[in-house]
DNA sequence: CCGTATTATGGTAACGATACCACAGAAACA
DNA sequence: TGTTTCTGTGGTATCGTTACCATAATACGG
């Protein structure tokens, strides 16, 4: 019964569209209209002074008279480069990772290079899966967040042998490149710090993910050691927001926290630990003192403004980029893992 | 002098190896270990009910004895369905956009669609040349950020011939679907709320981003109109931060505007007029009244705790996926023009 | 037990681009 | 002028998958 409909199919295909004709302009058409073979068009686009002028000019019209733009599936396919980096962080919601993922994205504009988004929402399982799915797409480099990864994890990078950067920690034994801070340094800096300042009545208020249970544990462990002194502890959910800065003080000064200072993970738990102790109606930082961590860009105009532990996530982004182009284009990249450092920025609540 | 080369290509050809082999696993490898047709094993993997329970178990072992994965660059060209889905926001930096892609991300997970990312820095250019780039990979779907776009966008768009959702704004003409909120009556709204409240000076602290103009402009003609009110204008950069909120506050009271009402066109800036309104001594909101925009997640933990513009990032994202891919799966979308609306939340600055 | 509907599988040809090699003609050199 | 290098271009095969059609095998109803 759909004999005719073959018959249609055979006469479609005798005058040269095929039954999966998509109707959409290829690199043959243009081919066709400036009179060229597709390798030269595909060279005009790619690698357009391996052209002559001419032929070049003829083929640029082609081009815009069809409406012609490349199908970066099909190149991909065949020149085994997709020109797509993924990137993986535990979640946009958390403004750090926006920012560096915006300067990461900022880097690779106008290299060709387009970027994947995965979330893992700080689960190991979610990234392998996450890990898995993005490496069917052939990207030619990938971004991670932290160094931390399953076994699994870790396998599906090695046998992709492609690029991949860790960031936001470090690590002895990166994946490939590392570019990050670390986490037991910021832990004793913030202790050494408070010390120095003279408190010794201190609380920490903490996210509870990897890297923030690092830095508590260090900063627990340095304070114990050097001060002999032990830290009121409130920790929090992986996501932190405003309001469990807030709890998180609450809990501790409802649980016999008097004067003090406090470390917060994050700037965002300090500003809600801000809220909370003037609520109170605490002086700050004479009654209580508050350190956060990021130097969002309200830390420097709080009231009072906050100090806080800053790391540039503009250069993260960014050399995250540039080591993973680097490595994509064959240039050696000397240094597979690079610190960028931190400081503490001194201002008024400590 | 190559010649050996060329006998060496030759003769791997003949054995099955050919030149541009990549070594890694396809599904072929798969098909002939599991003994089938490299189309079987692609129906085991995307249609496995279609597969008889037995070679769909020879094919899994097979699978994962040889490690295989799918390359989705030549599916995607094959059965012309890219599995990708383009995001294109002004910037990650600003949180309300990132949360809304995380929430966009969140919604599409587990519906085997990827995302792309892009960002405009509020360029209609930048936006016209990116969408230019992200069509090229074939995407099944784009969401976009705003309803202004350059003719040749439209067109793009248009030419296209995929799912377009726009998102943050309302219009008559939509390119396919629009899900978002109305800034006319926004501004007209918080207008209003103020008139009402009784105050009768009243300035603006406003970003410069086509959104913000719009509710600045309906907020300033409405107060003209009904209380015959001349606004303050303070306008700062299309990105806001803390630190512009506290500069466009004292802006405003350094050109002599004394007590009354402030709306800052986001929370960002309204929390760093906030801190200014602090840092000069103002009594809040007896002296002066702060009205933001976006219920940012502190929004609600500020002292005093701020009045806000709400809108749900949370619907936005997830019915802007939802409208995808519904599109996507040819189902009927009865609406292509959806108001998610918007509350003015009254807390302690107003 | 036969004809029909259904299920399971395969062969072949795309999808739209680039890699690889070959080669003609121009330019450079002896 | 003859030889060699360089430049520009094309032919063909391939990248790894799925669409389309065909067909064998099985189930089903009377």
């Amino acid at each position: 019964m759909n004999y005719t409909e073959n018959s249609n199919d055979a006469k479609r295909r005798e005058l040269g569209s095929s039954t999966r004709a998509t109707g959409s302009v290829t690199l043959n058409d243009v081919a066709k209209l400036a009179d060229v073979s597709p390798i030269t068009v595909s060279r005009a686009i790619n690698q357009p002074n391996k052209v002559a002028p001419k032929t070049l000019e003829r083929i640029s019209q082609a081009i815009s008279r069809t409406g012609y733009f490349p199908n970066q599936l099909a190149s991909g396919l065949a020149s085994r480069r997709s020109h797509l980096i993924a990137a993986i962080v535990p979640t946009m919601a958390n403004s750090v990772h926006a920012e560096t993922i915006s300067f990461f994205c900022d880097r690779l504009r106008d290299s060709g290079y387009q970027v994947l988004l995965g979330e893992t929402g700080y689960s190991e399982d979610q990234e392998e899966s996450l890990i898995a799915t993005v490496l069917s797409r052939r990207p030619d480099g990938i971004l991670l967040t932290g160094t931390s990864h399953s076994k699994t994890s870790r396998r599906l990078l090695i046998g992709a042998d492609i690029p991949v950067v860790e960031t936001w920690d470090l690590t002895p034994t990166p994946i490939d490149v590392v570019i990050g801070f670390s986490h037991q340094h910021i832990g004793q800096a913030v202790a050494e710090y408070l010390l120095n300042k003279g408190y010794r009545h201190i609380g920490i208020v903490s996210a509870s993910d990897n890297r923030a249970k690092i830095r508590a544990r260090v900063f627990i462990e340095t304070l114990a050691r050097h001060g002999n002194i032990e830290v009121a502890v409130s920790f929090v959910s992986e996501l932190t927001n405003f309001r469990l800065g807030r709890e998180g003080l609450a809990h501790l000064l409802d649980n016999g926290f008097g004067e003090g200072a406090v470390f917060c993970s994050s700037d965002t738990l300090a500003q809600g630990a801000l809220a909370e102790a003037q609520a109170r109606g605490l002086l700050i930082p004479d009654q209580l003192a508050i350190i956060g961590l990021g130097d969002q860009p309200y830390a420097a105009h709080t009231y009072p403004a906050l100090t806080t532990v800053r790391f540039d996530r503009e250069i993260m982004g960014r050399r995250a980029a540039e080591a993973l182009l680097a490595r994509i284009n064959g240039e050696p990249v000397t240094e597979n893992c690079i610190d960028i450092g931190f400081s503490i920025l001194e201002r008024e609540t400590t």
